[in-house]
DNA sequence: CAGTGAGCGAGCTTCCGCTTGACTT
């Protein structure tokens, strides 16, 4: 029997650490949190100087109750929670709930995952300290207190079922703010000028741009005419020598990063892939805001660096964290093993891990030594200079392995250049030069990646919550995240060549997205509100400041119970007037009048979402839903009434009526009573009857593709082709087929024999959504479904 | 799944940060 029990926070670490600490040691895992507020009401008792209701949750009783018959058998008690403020009071709540005596219970810490990390962690315990539990306190009571005073106010004034928080309404307000500058976006255009020369010998060309840009077209066209006949030649040739160097090694943030932008990943994705290697002991902890690698890992590193491309190009290196409120409780995310530059694993892990292990490497790498040359090319007869510039890398350093993309998509690839040797005095020949019309770029909408890094900025959400956090604002439909076409445009250019000035005109595509976040009306008209009653905490440094208080807590130079009242009082105070004085909103405009009926036309939130609606609510009104990507804080009154030519009738097929609507899913097409939508690459405004004859039979095609066996005796039991690979379905419920068997070789007893060994997936259709929730556990896999389950699913099955 | 948008009233929704699975038609 082991006599020292340890407990971490992560299985995973838990598994890594006992093999370090040998057979008189226990490690087991708290699995995070085991205690939080409590849910009903507000768990917080404001009367009694905001005493916290703490309840073991859920999913932690067993745990729990694990780890108080295991704390029975021990002498003693190791808490090994990370060393952070959630980690301490992780520790306070374990010793409370397992009822742990201070003489046989230790706090240890450790930031690596190393022997001698976690052995001298042993030789140096400590007590639990109170005041950064207090200081966790703090923070916990004061988001509970945000949280659960604004939603019940947005169920009141705005729509049932929204919140508020600390953290992500900041981050709509960053999404919505972000928008508004792209509405108010003025779009200017100028002309850049470049040119095409060429010496004598014609031994190179150089392509250089002018130092200046013309606002107007007769400005190019005044230039290019003074080009004619001016005689070029090199005015100046500037060499210097530059560098760069690695980027520090990944955190959860800037892994996110660069895993949505080189491999397309979403935020959630790259969690639940490094989750994957982290579990297979292939590289550290995922969630961690430290760039700190440890002494091990970086002599790993550069063993491999050395190995691999020699000791020129080895550089160790430490870097320093600059993260706001970063705690530090793990090391940067890097490989266990630097050995290993790839893995066994999906293709999906294999490309993470590759890009780990880069980025690890290439933090321990030699700068790049690069060489700038600039070229200046005039004419005696001009003030205007062309400027040639090029970048050659002397020594590639980390860019062997590694280069950094960078967010902005416009930002042109500034591909090598290589110049060849030039003198000054050397006369040019201008072959062509251009001046073509350059619009000014918009500000950027966020992608999920690029607002994570903003939120890691401001100081708002933890390496644990980010991914969370977007979840939350896109469920409750305050961003939408998608593709939007983009539109096109004209610009025009202006060329000389061969001293003649020709005039074109062009089109370009701009504004495309793809994948980025979009503000709902909702999403606009809840930062509204808040901002307006709730400035204080819609301020994006207000997380910066409460951190602040945070922290001297943790000193101990303030107690969380005096920082709590005093930002309760005004806090309350403005909850209950806004409650009293505020008036429901729904975001009502008016766009003016309806041309054929004379009466007024506007929007607001409805019931389902955005409408329009003709007539005022006295007097019958029309209404019509907003189609996606129409905003009511921008539709027109044209876009608006456009909206009730729906629904359309087309013409017939096949003898029926062919109709275009609009409904809760968007466009569609309807026929025979049968609905098809219509994808967004379509205007339903303009849709044509060939075109919805053709959609019409791409779905009939597609539904014949979905059923992949009906069997004449059971037409009940269908074998289909569904979005994740082919299922039966029975009675209104799926079940699965196990792997490796072909679904079109199944009989119908094969069928009836998988459909009894499954409990049911499945959803009963009516209003048993939290019953569905529970059910639906492989019986026969899992080893102990628990009682609570079982209950689960019978309740489940009932209510069907 | 898809023509909805009244009004009443009961009962419910909700936060942020630690952790994993369970599960998706």
């Amino acid at each position: 029997m082991q006599e020292n029990l340890v407990i971490v926070e992560s299985p995973a670490k838990a598994k890594t650490i006992e093999k370090f600490l040998g057979e008189n040691f226990l490690v087991k895992s708290s699995y995070g949190h085991i205690r939080d507020l409590a849910k009903k009401n507000l768990g917080i008792d404001i009367e009694h100087n905001f005493l916290p209701e703490y309840i073991v949750s859920d999913d932690k009783v067993k745990v729990v109750q694990e780890l108080k018959s295991l704390v029975k058998k021990a002498k003693v008690v190791w808490l090994a929670s990370d060393e952070d403020r959630e980690g301490e009071a992780i520790a306070w709540h374990l010793s409370e709930v397992l009822g742990l005596d201070s003489s046989k219970t230790k706090r240890i810490v450790f930031h690596e995952i190393t022997k001698d990390a976690i052995q001298n962690a042993i030789k140096n315990p400590r007590n639990v300290d109170l005041n950064l539990v207090n200081a966790q306190q703090a923070r916990r009571i004061l988001d509970r207190l945000v949280g659960f005073e604004l939603s019940p106010l947005l169920w009141k004034k705005v729509k049932p079922s929204l919140s508020a928080g600390r953290v992500q309404s900041v981050a709509v307000r960053l999404i919505v703010e972000r928008e508004r500058e792209i509405m108010a976006f003025q779009q200017t255009s100028s002309f850049k000028v470049s040119g095409i020369f060429e010496p004598n010998a014609k031994e190179y060309q150089l392509k250089a741009e002018l130092d200046k840009r013309f606002d107007g077209k007769a400005q190019a066209q005044d230039f290019l005419q003074r080009c004619i006949g001016a005689s070029f030649s090199i005015s100046n040739v500037d060499k210097k020598p530059g560098k760069r160097s690695p980027a520090a090694p990944f955190t959860t943030s800037t892994l996110q990063q660069e895993a949505g932008r080189k491999l397309g990943y979403s935020v959630s994705q790259t969690m639940t892939i490094a989750q994957k290697l982290y579990e297979a002991g292939l590289i550290t902890y995922m969630r961690t805001d430290s760039v700190n690698l440890s002494d091990t890992a970086i002599k790993a590193a550069q063993k491999a660096v050395v190995s691999m491309f020699g000791a020129d190009y080895h550089n160790a290196r430490q870097y320093k964290t600059k993260a706001k409120g970063a705690q530090e409780a793990h090391e940067a995310i890097r490989p266990t093993y630097m050995e290993n530059s790839t893995i066994e694993g999906t293709n999906q892990e294999k490309k993470l891990y590759e890009l780990i292990w880069k980025r690890t490497l290439a933090s321990q790498m030699s700068d790049a030594i690069t060489e700038k040359t600039t070229i200046t090319i005039g004419a005696p007869s001009l003030a205007e200079k062309f400027i040639a510039a090029g970048e050659v890398v002397k020594f590639d350093g980390f860019l062997k392995v590694y280069k950094e993309s960078a967010d902005d998509e416009s930002a042109e690839d500034e591909a090598e250049v290589l110049l060849p040797p030039i003198k000054v005095g050397e006369a040019q020949n201008a072959i062509e030069i251009s001046a073509i019309q350059r619009y000014s770029q918009r500000p950027p909408r966020y992608a999920e990646s690029s607002l994570v890094k903003k939120m890691e900025e401001l100081g708002i959400g933890r390496p644990s919550t980010y991914a969370p956090t977007i979840s939350t604002i896109i469920n409750r439909g305050y961003v939408i995240k998608e593709d939007r076409a983009g539109y096109e445009r004209e610009f025009e250019s202006l060329i000389l060549k061969k001293g003649k000035i020709t005039e074109k005109l062009s089109k370009e595509n701009y504004g495309a997205e793809k994948s980025k976040l979009f503000p709902s009306d909702i999403g606009m008209l809840v930062t509204d509100f808040l901002s307006e009653y709730f400035g204080n905490i819609m301020n994006y440094d207000f997380t910066a400041k409460v951190e602040k208080d945070f922290d001297v807590i943790a000193e101990g130079k303030l107690k969380w119970e005096e920082m709590i009242r005093k930002f309760y009082q005004n806090f309350h105070k403005d909850v209950e007037q806004t409650m009293e004085n505020s008036t429901p909103t729904k975001g009502e405009r008016t766009l003016g009048v309806d041309p054929k009926t004379g009466k007024v036309v506007s929007v607001r939130i409805g019931r389902f979402g955005p409408i329009a609606q003709i007539g005022s609510s006295d007097e019958e009104p029309v209404y019509a839903g907003l189609l996606k990507g129409q905003l009511i804080e921008t539709i027109t009154l044209e876009e608006a009434l456009k909206l009730f030519d729906f629904p359309r009738n087309l013409g017939e097929f096949e003898g029926k009526v062919v109709q275009v609507g609009i409904g809760r899913f968007g466009p569609y097409v309807k026929h025979a009573s049968k609905y098809v939508s219509i994808p967004k690459t379509d205007s339903p405004g303009e849709i044509s009857l060939e075109r919805a004859v053709e959609l019409i039979e791409a779905k009939r095609k597609a539904d014949i593709e979905k059923v992949i066996q009906i069997f004449a005796g059971d037409p009940e039991i269908q074998v289909l082709n569904g979005r994740f690979g082919p299922y039966i379905a029975y009675d209104g419920a799926n079940y699965k087929i196990p792997k490796g068997t072909d679904p079109k070789l199944l009989t119908a007893d094969e069928c009836v024999a998988l459909i009894k060994s499954q409990a049911s997936t499945v959803k009963p259709k009516s209003k048993g959504k939290a019953a569905a929730k529970k059910s639906s556990e492989k019986a026969s896999t899992k080893k102990s479904a628990t009682k609570a389950k079982s209950t689960a699913k019978t309740t489940a099955k009932k209510a069907k």
